[in-house]
RNA sequence: CGGGGUGUAGCGUAGCCCGGUUAUCGCGCCACGUUUGGGACGUGGAGGCCGCAGGUUCGAAUCCUGCCACCCCGACCA
């Protein structure tokens, strides 16, 4: 059928996990075939239909649009929150980490080397050749280059120098709200963009195993955000020697599987070690006087997370949104004839919303003129408000509301006087009901295997995590990569020990571990 | 950074191979009118340094060179 479907309705189409996808209704005549199967392509269409981002004009940046923003405003607010109730403070460090710094921890330095821009002069100055254009001021070269940071440790850390004495300072908990900047070779919006916002937390302990928890409790927490706040089920883990941090000794994530079958890393947490407090001489003396280096971590989520929010709950018609996250949970529409209908619907709305209000629910009224209540309707879907009240002629009448939900695309009819509470109720259902969704498919979509075929079949019709046996070397993780190009997601921290034998090499393995393809 | 592709109005595109009237079509936008319970219709209108910079030519969206950006596949990565 896509082969030879020509759209002569108010669509333009892309191909979506075998569905057709309708992301805006530019009317379109032409052959799929060449797009279909097109994954990114659809997300960054959506994305961008949807009001979410664009790519800027600067390479591999993203322009995020004020409903995005609001998006990542909301997920701020609730992480913010989560790490002050753990006794996390916020501060600010410099963009500019000076080379020499960033050479002090030899493994961080190495593993961001190739994707760092750097600043090398401090001025420009009129083109002498070239009127009217600017040039780099030869004369305005830095002594000392700056890098811009890819991560924090290097700044943080060499001023956490001058912040710790004794283990009365200890442990020392910071977060930081900041954009990073890796100049990665290819960039994805959302998923890896040259720029990104973030929050990074690093930390200093007393004990290493006051750090390791301290580590596994950002895990935990990451958890518990992507899965209450975001309704994205996460697999939570440690990574394998080679997909570590650069630098760390243990790095804890979390793993969300996208529609696709790709999984996504959505957060890490590290534990660090002494490695940092060496590099950069952070010591404290101990309650016996005695001088040791402190233990460290660091953590962070970013801005791939939309993407992850994004990739995890949209359908055909355009995003879904958790209540919890969306910039407005529900928006009103009204229906009318004439500017007496619209007045009389419009007091009535007020009232909704007021109540609506006075419950802790967001409301938006859209009583634009100049827009249709059909197109309100599609731009509401598109852009996954939860739900959608609609007033006409006829409720107004009977003392009812039209109750749309985003998730399920159902309507029902609602008495006025039930309405405050019905919203309530369908606002959880939805929470619950998304998470449920994404859990499903999650579930439907680890595959345990015994052999390689199996593995390799399973990749590539099924897709998804595969559990299975791995003798625990790198060089069978590279070479199972090589070939399929999945990798170890993780080893779950929940796996029960088992014995069996590697799927590739046939050595004996204790533990499953998962793979998968990933962004 | 290597391989492939693309760049024409806010968006999606035709034209390019084989140079030649005023650069095509749709959506969107603006005005007026009729409409309004699922992306309205009619009539009229505006909007383009054809990615940027050079070159070839009487003449370049079209040919050549360089650069830039984006997309896909690798390598790298949150």
């Amino acid at each position: 059928m896509l082969d030879t479907i020509k759209i002569l309705s108010f669509v333009k189409t892309f191909v979506y996990s075998g569905s057709i996808v309708v992301p805006n209704y530019e009317i379109m005549s032409k052959n799929l075939t060449s797009r279909s199967e097109d994954y990114s392509k659809w997300y960054n269409e959506l994305v961008v239909k949807a009001d979410l981002a664009e790519n800027s004009a600067v390479r591999g940046c993203m322009v995020i649009k004020p409903y995005g923003y609001a998006i990542w405003e909301k997920m701020q607010a609730e992480l913010d929150k989560m790490f002050k109730e753990t006794g996390h403070q916020n501060a600010y460090f410099p963009l500019f980490v000076p080379k020499s710094l960033f050479e002090a921890e030899e493994k961080n330095a190495e593993g961001f080397a190739k994707e760092c821009a750097i600043v090398t002069h401090y001025r420009l100055e009129n083109d002498p050749e070239n009127s009217g254009k600017l040039r780099v001021d030869p004369n305005a070269k830095l002594e000392e280059e700056l890098v811009v940071r890819p991560t924090s440790e290097a700044i943080i850390w060499s001023t956490f120098k001058g912040w710790v004495q004794s283990y009365r300072d200890l442990p020392l908990l910071i977060n930081q709200w900041a954009n990073v900047v890796r100049w990665e070779m290819r960039t994805r919006l959302f998923l890896r963009t040259a720029e990104f916002l973030w929050q990074e937390g690093h930390t200093a302990h007393a004990t290493k195993s006051e750090a390791i928890d301290e580590a596994i409790q950002m895990n935990n927490i990451y958890a518990k955000f992507a899965e209450e706040f975001m309704a994205i089920p996460v697999i939570q883990g440690v990574k394998t020697e080679s997909e570590r941090f650069a630098g760390a000794e243990e790095t804890y994530c979390i793993e969300a599987l996208m529609q696709d079958g790709k999984a996504l890393q959505a957060g890490t947490s590290h534990f660090l070690g002494q490695n940092f407090a060496k590099a950069f001489d952070v010591k404290f003396a101990n309650n016996e006087g005695k001088q040791d280096y402190v233990w460290a971590t660091s953590w962070g989520v970013s801005t791939r997370l939309m993407g992850a929010l994004i990739m995890t709950h949209s359908d055909d018609k355009g995003l879904v949104l958790p209540p919890k996250l969306a910039p407005f949970q529900v928006v009103i529409v009204p229906i009318y004839k004439n500017d007496d209908q619209l007045c009389k619907i419009s007091k009535q709305a007020e009232l909704i919303k007021a109540s609506l209000k006075s419950e802790g629910i967001s409301v938006k009224f859209d009583d634009r003129t100049t827009q249709r209540p059909g197109h309100k309707f599609a731009q509401y879907e598109l852009q996954g408000v939860p739900i959608r009240l609609a007033i006409g002629p006829n409720d107004l009448k009977a003392g009812t509301v039209e109750l749309a939900r985003r998730d399920t695309l159902t309507k029902e009819v609602v008495d006025l006087d039930s309405l405050t509470s019905r919203v309530e109720a369908q606002l959880q259902e939805i929470q619950a009901g998304l998470f449920k969704k994404a859990l499903n498919f999650r579930s439907a979509h680890i595959t345990r295997v015994e052999s390689f075929e199996e593995f390799k079949a399973v990749l590539k019709q099924k897709t998804g995590f595969i559990s299975a046996h791995w003798d625990g070397s790198s060089e069978t993780e590279d070479k199972i990569k090589e070939i399929t190009k999945a990798t170890i997601r993780c080893i779950p921290l929940d796996s029960k020990k088992e014995l069996g034998e590697c799927v590739f090499s046939g050595k004996p393995s204790n533990q499953r571990v998962l793979f998968a393809k990933a962004y």
